[in-house]
DNA sequence: TAGAACGTTTAGTATTTACTAAACGAAATA
DNA sequence: TATTTCGTTTAGTAAATACTAAACGTTCTA
């Protein structure tokens, strides 16, 4: 590898760093990211430590985050017993991958908090005055409408992928 | 306001601050907003300081993030030279206001790293392998294609919004 | 079955982030 | 013009985060 492949990479490497935790993954994430990205051929733990710049350690728990997140796949070489790994390049396949990860924990958590603040109002009839009940109630529903059609949507994105059409492109020709 | 009134306030506001916080934002952020989504009124910077439990230049600081994502309204009271605000119930209108900000900042930037890295590698020929070359192209201009699409999509939804009807319900009722 | 080759986990550390407290500057009022 | 009333900014700090180095458990090999 030439000494400017090394730095286009290098520079490329920083740049997916930087959207990495642009949007609120580690940096580490990014960095692994583009060092498979940018090979050919699948990856072993200790190839991406030394791309990386990255620690084992560091290297194994970011893989791992790539890989439950869909970006990235495990695959095994006949008569080796290391890992290798390799990037995800269908990106629509990976975005959904996020967005139903991201769902499924956190969030839905966090969301279900919100319903639960409904409920407690919607049980406090008679211990607070009606009017700012009443107020509260119309409030934190809409909230909770709002999370309904950002989950439905997300679900409708997936739906579409099943039929076998890449998803962002077809939103976007319904659009046009 | 009833103890209990109070109670529910607060485990609703530690919820979007969770929230908040999921999406990259400070849990600050999340509290603030918390506060002026469950007043009727719009409220002054010392009256978010006592709701929210925050200082002053916490508030002052998350308060602005929250303006310019278009979560908050500033107003303001005749013969009153404090800034009120009040939270922005549209939240179609906001979730689009969010991305836009996201797009045109840091998105942007890490963006048109990219777009280097791949001008980078069309201005190498020579310097180094033609294959590896041509693959790194491949792969950087799928990327960015990838980007692109983004991209589009958001300004889409944003155009979609300027016809005056309501924008993810649409995309749902297309999708369904 | 001893040793080597792996990936994961843990304890400690460095860095980053978002906060508080207080100083500050600008604008209104007296 | 002195004083009060604001919101913002700054310097310092506490907390969260993601890293390194090293120990560890497991699986394969000699």
């Amino acid at each position: 590898m030439t000494k400017e492949t090394a730095q286009i990479k290098q520079s490329f490497t920083e740049g997916l760093s930087h959207i990495s935790h642009f949007w609120g993954f580690p940096k580490g994430v990014g960095a692994v990211f583009a060092v498979l990205y940018l090979s050919p051929a699948p990856l072993s733990l200790d190839e991406l430590v030394t791309q990386s710049g990255l620690t084992k350690g560091a290297v194994s728990t970011n893989v791992r985050a790539l890989a439950r997140l869909g970006l990235v796949r495990r695959s095994a070489k006949l008569g080796d017993r290391k890992d290798y790994y390799e990037a995800e390049t269908d990106f629509y396949k990976a975005i959904r991958s996020i967005l139903g990860e991201r769902q499924n924990r956190e969030f839905d958590r966090a969301v279900r908090s919100v319903q639960e603040t409904l409920e407690k109002l919607q049980a406090a009839k008679g211990s607070m005055q009606e009017a700012e009940r009443k107020f509260l109630i119309e409030r934190v529903q809409a909230l909770q409408d709002f999370f309904d059609a950002i989950d439905a949507l997300s679900r409708a994105v997936s739906k579409l992928d099943s039929l076998g059409i890449s998803t962002v492109q077809n939103i976007l020709k319904i659009l046009k």
